[in-house]
DNA sequence: ATGCACGATAAAAACGTTTAACTTTCTTGT
DNA sequence: ACAAGAAAGTTAAACGTTTTTATCGTGCAT
C-alpha cells in the first residue's frame, strides 16, 4: 500500500491532477463544490502534501537556515548556552508554517561566511538567521547581494537596512549607568563582548556617552572585550581589583561572565554589595540563583527568538526589511539596592 | 545562467545523462576514461548535486531529524542549556556527510512521541536522535516497529535493544557514593532527575545498592525527583536542609540543579565544606566557577554528542543497533576534598 | 564466417508536484 | 441568434535525479 498522492486523488475522484493540485491550494479556478470534493477524498485516503515533488518543482527547499557559532567541541568553556532557547524559539514560530530549522553549526566567523556564502548560491534554504553581527559584517552583504531572504539577532552598523531583533543595548547601558552611578558609584567597570561585534560598540559608545554626562573620565583599563565566557569574567575581576582605583561595580554582557565574575570575586576575597557589586544582561534567568542574587537587565530569550521567527517568515513572503527591525528593552530586575559602600 | 545540471554535463561530453550519473557516483559500469571525462567537464561546468531531484527519486530526505524537549516559551528556567552543545556536536559530526540536522523542538513527552510517529510515517528524515529517554520508551517501540533508524542519548530499560550513548550513570553513583562515604559522609542526598526518566530510575538503584554496601539505611527524605533547574536544587536544599538530620552530601544530577543548591545554601546561611558539600554531574565545565569550586564528574558533552552523529550515520547504513552502543564514564575532578566536617 | 557473451553506453520511465497553454462549456451583451 | 469572453477543467511539459531496460559494438570460441 503506497502514500497516496495527488494522483490517487484523481483517480478516486475522476478529476485531472491538475485540478487536485489547484483545489489543494484553494487556487480560485476551482468551483467550491469541486474543491469539497477533493478535500474530502484527500483526508479519506489520508493524502499528505510530498515536500520533494514541490521541492524539485519549485526549487523551494522550506528549510530556514540557522547559523549557530559555537566553539569547537575542544573547547570546553560554557558559552553559547543561550542558543539552545534561541533555536527552540526560532523552531516554535515555524512550527505553523512548511518551513523547518536546519542547523549549521559553525567554529568561527570564517566558516559562517563560507557556508552562508554556500546557501545562497546552492539555494539550500529559503531564509537564513545568524547572530554574532559584526559592525560591517560581510555575510549581510552577501546576502542582500543575492536578494536573499535572512534576520539577523543582532543590529550592524554599516550594512544598508535589514531585518534584525536585538536588545536595546544602547538605552539598558544609558539606564544602568545612570542607575549606578546615582547610586554613588565613580568607577564602574564594562565586561563587552568582542570589539568587532555591532553590539560591543553600542555598548561601548553607550558608556562613553554615560560618563560624559556623568562628567566622569573614561579609563580604558575598565573596558575589557573578549569572548563571553565564565573565564572571562573571572579574569578581568582578577585584574581589575587589583588596580589601585579598582571598580566598585561590574557591568557584565551576560550571565556566563556575570557567574565569572563571581569566581573572581571569591578568589579574591571579595564580597558582593561590600567592596562591588555586580550587574549583568540575563537571557536565562539565572542570575537569580548566584550568591547572591544580582541586579539584571532580564530579555526573556522566547521573545527575541520568536520573533526571529516570525520576521523571516514574513521576509520571505517578501515583506520589506525596513518593517522587520526590532529592538527589545530588557527590563530591570533590582535584586540588590546595589548602593556604593561608603566605607569600604 | 542557469545553475549546471547533469544534463549540462551531458551535451559538454556528448554522453547520455544516465552515463553521466553513473560516473559521477563511481559505478562500476562506466569506464575510467569515461569517468575521468565526465569529472573534468563537472568540475569546469562547477556542477553541484541538486538534492531535490536525488530526494524526489530515491525517496531519502538526508535529513536527521534531532529531536529537542524544551520547556515552553513561558517558562523561564535554566534548563535544557546543554543542547545547544549537543546539538553543534551532532552537526559536526556529520558534516562530512550529505546529511543535515533538522530541528524539531518539543515542549513535553507526548508532543515528542507526536512528532516521531509523523517524522516516521511520512520520512520526513532519514533518521532520529532523541534524548530523555524512559525505562519502557514508547517512541523506541514506535521506531522500531517501523524498522527506523535513531540513536538515543540515553538507555532504556525494558526496550529491545538500540543504539545509544549515555553517561555511565550506574558507575558514576557507585563512584561518588564510594567517595564520600570514605570521607565520612552518612547522609547523602540525591539530586535525581524525573522518576520515570532511565537514567532516574539507574541512578535511583545505584544509590540504593550503594547506601546497601555501606551498611547504610535508605532515607527516602534524601532523595528528591524532578526537572534538573536551579529552581529545583535550590528548593531542595531548603526542605532537606530542614531535616533534623540533614544531609551532609548532596549528589545533584547536572550543574543547574548545583547552582541551585548553592542558591538554597546561600539562603540558610550555609556553608559549603564547613555545613554540608555538594557534588555534580557536569557536561559544561561551569561547576569550577562555582563559589567554592565544586568536586564533579564531568564528561564533555562533545564526546556523547559526536557519537550520536557518528552512530546515527552508522545506523542509517544498515549496521546492527547491538554495535552502536557506549556507556561514557565521566571524569571526577576533585576540587574540594569534600571530608564530612567532624565539628560541624 | 557465425553466433554469443560481455562491456559500455543510450534510451526511457519514474519519483510527485506545479503551471502554462489549451479546450470546453456557459454567460452575456448586442 | 451569435460572437466574445469568462469560468472551470484538462493536457502536457517540466523540475533533476536514478535505475531498469535496450542497444550496439567488440572480442572470442566454435
Amino acid at each position: 500500500m503506497q502514500r497516496p498522492t495527488i494522483k490517487t486523488i484523481a483517480q478516486e475522484t475522476g478529476l485531472s491532477i491538475a485540478t487536485v493540485s489547484k483545489a489543494l491550494k484553494h487556487s480560485p479556478q476551482v468551483r467550491p463544490e469541486t474543491r469539497a470534493i477533493v478535500i474530502e477524498a484527500a483526508t479519506r485516503v489520508g493524502y499528505e502534501l510530498n515536500m520533494h515533488g514541490v521541492q524539485l518543482r519549485t526549487g523551494k527547499t522550506y528549510q530556514v537556515a540557522a547559523i549557530m557559532t559555537a566553539p569547537g567541541p575542544k573547547q570546553n568553556e560554557w558559552e553559547g548556552v543561550e542558543y539552545a532557547q534561541l533555536l527552540s524559539g526560532i523552531s516554535w514560530a515555524l512550527e505553523d508554517s512548511p518551513y523547518r530549522v536546519s542547523l549549521y553549526a559553525v567554529r568561527n566567523f570564517e566558516e559562517s561566511q563560507a557556508v552562508i556564502k554556500q546557501i545562497v548560491s546552492l539555494k539550500k534554504a529559503d531564509g537564513i538567521i545568524i547572530s554574532g553581527t559584526r559592525a560591517d559584517d560581510p555575510r549581510i552583504r552577501t546576502m542582500q547581494a543575492a536578494d536573499f531572504p535572512f534576520v539577523t539577532y543582532g543590529t550592524s552598523i554599516h550594512n544598508a537596512p535589514h531585518a534584525y531583533v536585538d536588545a536595546d543595548n544602547e538605552q539598558m547601558i544609558r539606564v544602568s549607568m545612570a542607575r549606578l552611578v546615582e547610586r554613588g558609584h565613580r568607577r564602574i567597570a564594562l565586561l563587552n563582548p568582542l570589539s568587532e561585534l555591532s553590539y560591543g560598540i553600542t555598548r561601548l559608545e553607550a558608556y562613553k556617552r554615560a560618563l560624559e554626562v556623568a562628567g566622569l573620565p573614561y579609563d580604558p583599563a575598565l573596558v575589557a572585550h573578549g569572548r563571553l565566557t565564565p573565564a572571562f569574567g573571572r579574569e578581568n575581576v582578577l585584574t581589575m581589583s587589583e588596580l589601585s582605583n579598582a571598580p566598585t561595580a561590574y557591568i557584565c554582557a551576560n550571565e556566563a561572565s556575570a557567574l565569572g565574575a563571581f569566581s573572581g570575586f571569591h578568589e579574591r576575597g571579595l564580597v558582593h554589595g561590600r567592596d562591588a557589586v555586580i550587574n549583568a544582561t540575563d537571557d536565562l534567568n539565572v542570575s537569580q540563583y548566584f550568591a547572591p542574587p544580582i541586579t539584571t537587565y532580564y530579555l526573556p530569550i522566547s521573545e527575541p527568538s520568536s520573533l526571529l521567527g516570525a520576521y523571516i517568515l514574513r521576509r520571505m513572503e517578501g515583506e520589506p526589511p525596513e518593517a522587520l527591525q526590532t529592538l527589545l528593552m530588557p527590563n530591570l530586575i533590582e535584586r540588590c539596592d546595589d548602593r556604593l559602600n561608603p566605607n569600604r
